[in-house]
DNA sequence: CATAGATTCTATAGCAGTATAGAGCAAGCC
DNA sequence: GGCTTGCTCTATACTGCTATAGAATCTATG
């Protein structure tokens, strides 16, 4: 039954995945810039230098081509989330680990992560369902920190865990829809800052300088 | 030259503009359903139960459209935030009402701003740039305020005023697009929150319950 | 009813975009 | 050289979408 490939698989051995991979990236860098409905695969190609219809060797259709880029939008996100949920410290430590690792991927593969935030909604439903089960494991993630917080007495009691949890990817997120404008800022500097944010909020009360005195309710 | 109009006018006396405010009305809502360039005018006139062409007596492009949706989507904003920088209060307080303001049209005109802020960077580049200082005049007045709040020591010394800014408004503006599944959360609520997240934080530290400690660093 | 203005309709031009078919070409291996 | 495999090309079918032209209908008013 599958005996006669339809179209060329892209899996070969090694070298091949190489010009798969320009393919997706350019494709993620086009549907970043224009959104998916607004890119034409013959941007894409343009981007690459081929011909349109060269690209249907590497996806069988527009469509798969944003899965593929939003999919890669996803990668280590959640492992990286879970990784710290799973791993020592107080959850509100945790909370600003949490929120570096993740902004790092923004930094590194902003246009991938901008792509799978504002253009994964025209998936279909099949693989933005796949896809929905990975966001929510990330949300799952910040929102089990809080609770966890709460439960310890480290975070105010009372707080909505998740509307605090909706709240804090928010925020992460927007950053991808303003970095490119406002360069210069490093990542790094941008999560520590969001970190004591949400920790200890704008306001100039006790715990300023670094006051770490936990105390119960 | 401008003797012949080469189309009829939406604007008139007073009744025609109910049925010039349901096809925009529309519009709004398929835009911010299916995002601009996902949205064919045949799908608008689907909604109105209307033909496609006829659709063109109200707009003269698509793209006019989409500005008409962004405009009213950007209504109130600009003047609200204004107005409570203009009024009396602590700093944190203003902030507290800049939330509060921001956050209401979305329960009011969800999908106007949803399109203005997820669709705007379609518009042509006259256009979003005029609709750009409506979203800076807003910018400036949350940074107004936080930099007030360095200024009298009510915020905490050192703060990134124009990080803090665009966390605070990244906060709120994702709320637009979680607000859908997450139906049930009363909007004044979530402000409230929001406002506490911000001035305070998560960590259950000094000023829990209330306590409005006022001290220099 | 006739006229005017406003609104919607039918019909269609014309373009842009997705996707398919199949040829051509380069590299490596027999 | 000839065969195979991988990649790209040309050419094109086909669909869907925007926008225009102009006829038809509806509404109010003299």
């Amino acid at each position: 039954m599958t005996t006669h490939v339809p179209r060329a698989r892209l899996v070969r051995n090694s070298k091949p995945l190489r010009r798969a991979e320009e393919i997706i990236d350019a494709a993620a860098r086009v549907f970043a810039e224009r959104g998916y409905h607004g890119t034409s695969t013959q941007a894409i190609a343009d981007v690459l230098g081929m011909r349109q219809a060269s690209l249907y060797y590497y996806f069988t259709s527009k469509e798969a081509a944003l899965e593929a880029v939003c999919l890669r939008g996803t990668d280590g996100f959640v492992e990286a989330a879970e990784a710290v949920v799973k791993s020592k410290g107080a959850p509100l430590d945790k909370l600003a680990r949490l929120i570096a690792a993740h902004l790092a991927p923004i930094e590194t593969r902003q246009d991938y992560v901008k792509v799978f935030i504002n253009e994964r909604r025209y998936l279909p439903d099949a693989s933005r369902r796949r896809l929905g089960r990975k966001t929510r494991a990330i949300e799952r993630s910040f929102e089990h920190v809080i609770r966890a917080g709460i439960a310890d007495g480290s975070i105010v009691r009372g707080t909505d865990a998740r509307l605090a949890m909706l709240a804090v990817l928010g925020m992460c997120n927007a950053v991808i829809n303003w970095r490119a404008s406002d360069q210069g800022k490093d990542m790094g500097r941008i999560a520590a800052q969001f970190a004591k944010l949400i920790a200890n909020g704008l306001a100039a009360n006790a715990g300023d300088a670094g006051g770490q005195g936990r105390r119960h309710a």
